[in-house]
DNA sequence: AAATCTCTCAACCGCCGCTGT
DNA sequence: GACAGCGGCGGTTGAGAGATT
């Protein structure tokens, strides 16, 4: 990881060794830092003040929480990150021991792919548009008695012939979107808010992590979020129910106020209807509407066809075309997409999990296996 | 075993806001 | 009010490690 150390204007650059840490250290602890302007100068060191600075807050610091990011820090970065944005320096006083260098790299290299996995954009952490656009296909082909698959700006897939991966990882996130969106608990509590956040969804999902199983059974009842709340301590964010660290966060966090008000007037808030559908987010209209697909037996038909069609897909090592019409025109089969879907992921996960893979959320489970079969045979 | 590719993360850079003059 | 100095922040880079071919 070692940079090649250059030397400009008698200032040294690129990584620091085991001897210019240990000045930095013993200045510090008998001068405590600041002043770093003049702080390489009276340490004896070749270096900026900014280098030390950067050195001393991300590396040397004693209170710094060295290895990997836990569930819960995990969590909390996505939280912090959908109230905050890119604040990095916000969210790492929020992380104890975690530095906002640290947490930005965390983010880039894993959880923006995480969410990306799952279908959320994240920067908005919302559904991403190529999802929204899939419901909007499904919508139009099970209601519509002649199916238009002219959506041509959808991401990664050719007019009329769709990449068998692409959709059924899209088709994941749908249902597992589905299965949040209506926990009827939460539309309760958001009929008496008055609205619900995209944190609180987040916040929802990641406690269903806690039963993979339940949060893909959308046609049964879920366990209230009540009843699946580990009681926590509010006075750490950690711990805080997802509303009353933003309120918190928006009390506490003065520096913020600005950029965060900007936020809040930005469409990264789902609000519920008074039926229940998510709305306001001007693409979620088609959302809600397709939602509606996946109770039709079509639609089981579809998914089954898919992952049927993924078999193949893996089998041979191909990657044949798509096309959506024949999977639409064939006979609707009787097995929910749930039940094919949890035998054949428990067993991916199982069997294909690490510590490294480990996923912190139970919709993204499901779409991790997938994703894993579809990477073993380059479709993905 | 070697070459190539991908990922990670420490460190750098440039900008911005605050403070003092 | 204008300017300079400084600290802090967020985006980006690139060397090295690990994975893959």
């Amino acid at each position: 990881m070692a940079k090649s150390s250059t030397e400009k204007n008698g200032l040294k650059k690129g990584p620091w060794t085991p001897e210019e840490d240990q000045k930095l250290i013993d200045y510090i602890q008998k001068h405590g830092h600041g002043k770093w302007r003049t702080l390489p100068k009276n340490a004896g060191l070749k270096r900026c003040g900014k280098s030390c600075r950067l050195r001393w807050a991300n590396y040397l610091r004693p209170d710094i929480k060295r290895g990997r990011f836990s569930f819960e820090e995990e969590e909390a970065i996505i939280q912090l990150h959908s109230v905050l944005g890119n604040k990095w320096s916000t969210i790492a006083a929020n992380l104890p021991g975690r530095t906002d260098n640290e947490i930005k790299n965390y983010w880039n290299t894993h959880i923006k792919k995480k969410l990306l996995k799952m279908g959320i954009d994240p920067v908005t952490h919302t559904p991403r548009l190529d999802v929204i656009q899939l419901a909007s296909i499904l919508n139009t082909s099970l209601y519509n008695s002649a199916p238009q698959f002219n959506y041509p700006s959808l991401s990664g897939i050719g007019r009329s012939v769709i990449n068998p991966s692409h959709m059924l990882g899209l088709l994941t996130t749908l249902l597992s979107c589905q299965n949040r969106n209506y926990n009827p608990d939460v539309l309760n509590n958001n009929q008496l808010s008055g609205g619900s956040t995209l944190l609180q969804n987040q916040h929802q999902c990641s406690r269903m992590q806690l039963d993979s199983t339940q949060a893909f059974q959308p046609n049964q009842p879920q366990v209230s979020l009540q009843e699946n709340h580990i009681a926590k301590s509010n006075s750490n964010p950690l711990n805080m129910e997802p509303q009353v660290m933003k309120t918190t966060l928006e009390n506490q966090i003065t520096p913020i106020a600005t950029p965060f008000s900007q936020q809040n007037t930005l469409p990264n808030l789902w609000h519920y209807n008074t039926e229940g559908h998510i709305s306001d987010l001007p693409t979620m209209a088609q959302s809600s509407s397709a939602m509606q697909c996946f109770s039709s037996p079509k639609f089981n038909s579809i998914y089954n066809n898919l992952l049927e069609n993924q078999n193949l897909c893996n089998n041979n090592e191909g990657m044949p075309n798509f096309n959506l019409s024949s999977l639409l025109s064939s006979t609707p089969s009787s097995s929910s997409p749930i039940s094919t879907l949890n035998s054949s992921s428990s067993t991916t996960f199982v069997n294909g999990t690490t510590e490294d893979e480990r996923d912190t959320y139970g919709s993204s489970m499901l779409m991790y296996n997938i994703s894993n079969g579809l990477n073993d045979s380059g479709l993905l």
